[in-house]
RNA sequence: GGUGGGGUUCCCGAGUGGCCAAAGGGGGCAGACUGUAAAUCUGCUGCGCAACGCUUCGGAGGUUCGAAUCCUCCCCCCACCA
């Protein structure tokens, strides 16, 4: 490798929440070994990534760009389990179809931001669904019921009287199972993981192993701006996001959160954020920055020219409240009444099907965009009181006119524009019955 | 295994025979104001062929004109004891 030891560790420490041992260590087993196999393990728990797991992924692929060795372990098995990691309650228990499922395509988003070609994969079912009992237990003898409770996890849910169940005491064990089997030399994991992380350090050497450095990265905080990012609670941004979803989620974050989403989603320095924030504080309107960020954002995971689009149609639909920028094309299917009258609550509830979902370019993507799970009809409103309520309430235009009356029938011809509440705005392009 | 407490709608949490689709808070959605931010105000927040119709208060039965509320059995959680 022509990269000094200096330069590699200096990379690979920039941005990190933490990496234990020490420096020194670091330095030391570059030194010794070379080429390092640097592990990071991800559950399938869910058909998406999210530009939070994506923070991380970056990471290993410094290490990859710097010559090592990345393993990534897709946690097949481990999802199974269920990691309790910042959990207040045992999560649900998935069925092997749906992680399959969901495995499927972890691979293939990750290839978003690692080097494909140079990656390790690595199923964790290959040897945890072959330990046995015995070998189970020899794992369990590692580690003592007090450690496991002094986790802040388990020590609130303890404390709280919320029920903690023996196999997610497992969990840290397995994880650290997996860095025995690929005998990684540095795990990497966002700070939530540390316990786990710590885990895989303290069993290997009991396996013969040299104990493996940990590293851990900042967490993205989600679009609500108080948890982090986590499909589960649903205030996330995926990698597979169509570019206007990931453009208008990233606007709707507020606006404290924007240093934190420049640093960590687009690798902004720590200075380059101060100035940005001080700027904001002498008056400077953040959204400016935000839309800049939105743009970077979009840019980064599908392309520059679409983030520039998706910025001019943000800003002639919001600022300058064309909503035609923004309108997705939908063909709906719906029995009409009359010829194109249609009753307000049956063009809600109708299906439709979108048009423009697109995750990269061309009909490779749109394969893609299916094999993500999208589904390919949809309807605008989940339920019909639903529907009523939008309504009701004065959320729903056609071509401009808040229609106010559930009952009433409106002529909906192609080309008109649908709005349902402030963000979303359809085109009707053909009506089907 | 014993004793005591508990399981309510997305979450927390009231409710102990009809006035309960179920208080209140949170979250969510929408409207106003805005910058698809925050704050604030307002409304909505089980489903619906809209009918005081249907399904819901851990599960299954039962009592009753009527049950989230009473009875029986079962399942689960928590604490203490062993």
């Amino acid at each position: 490798m022509g990269i000094s030891v200096d330069q590699q560790v200096k990379r690979i420490l920039d941005g990190v929440d933490e990496f234990l041992p020490t420096e020194g260590d670091l330095r030391a087993r570059i030194e010794a070994k070379g080429t390092l196999r640097v592990k990071l393990g991800l559950d399938p728990t869910h058909t998406d990534l999210t530009i939070g797991h994506a923070v991380v992924l970056q990471k290993l692929r410094d290490f990859q760009d710097l010559g090592h060795t990345a393993v990534l372990i897709i946690g097949d098995f481990t999802a199974l389990v269920g990691d309790p990691s910042g959990r207040s309650k045992t999560r649900p228990q998935l069925t092997e179809a749906d992680i399959a499922e969901f495995a499927e395509t972890f691979a293939d988003q990750a290839g978003h931001i690692l080097d494909m070609g140079k990656v390790e994969i690595r199923y964790n079912s290959e040897w945890l669904a072959k330990l046995s009992m015995r070998e189970t237990i020899e794992l369990t003898q590692k580690i003592t019921v007090a450690r496991m409770l002094e986790r802040q996890d388990f020590y609130t849910r303890y404390k709280g009287e919320i029920p903690i169940y023996v196999h997610e005491f497992l969990y840290a064990l397995l994880q650290g199972y997996d860095s025995v089997a690929v005998e990684a030399d540095i795990e990497l994991g966002g700070t939530e993981q540390k316990f786990n992380l710590l885990m895989g350090r303290h069993v290997m050497p009991d396996y013969g192993l040299e104990p493996q450095m940990v590293l851990t990265m900042p967490l993205l905080v989600g679009t609500d701006g108080v948890e982090k990012m986590s499909k589960s609670l649903g205030n996330y941004i995926a990698l597979t996001e169509t570019p206007r979803d990931m453009f208008g989620k990233v606007m709707s974050i507020p606006d404290n959160i924007i240093g934190n989403y420049f640093q960590l989603a687009v690798g902004r320095t720590a200075d380059e954020v101060k100035a940005m924030e001080r700027a904001m504080e002498q008056g400077q309107n953040p959204m400016d920055f935000k839309l800049d960020l939105a743009e970077a954002i979009t840019a980064r995971f599908h392309s520059p020219e679409i983030a520039k689009a998706e910025r001019d149609n943000f800003k002639a639909a919001f600022s300058g409240r064309d909503k035609e920028a923004i309108a997705e094309d939908i063909h709906i299917r719906i029995a009409l009444k009359g010829k194109e009258h249609v009753q307000v609550l049956d063009l809600l509830t109708a299906e439709f099907e979108p048009a423009g979902l697109m995750f990269g370019e061309g009909e490779k993507a749109f394969e893609r965009s299916n094999l993500l799970g999208f589904k390919t009809f949809n309807k605008l409103v989940s339920t019909r009181n639903e529907a009523r309520r939008l309504i009701s309430q004065g959320a729903v235009r056609l071509n401009g006119k808040a229609i106010r009356d559930v009952n009433s029938s409106v002529a909906v011809r192609e080309g008109d524009l649908l709005e349902v509440g402030k963000k979303k705005a359809y085109r009707i392009v053909t009506i089907a019955s």
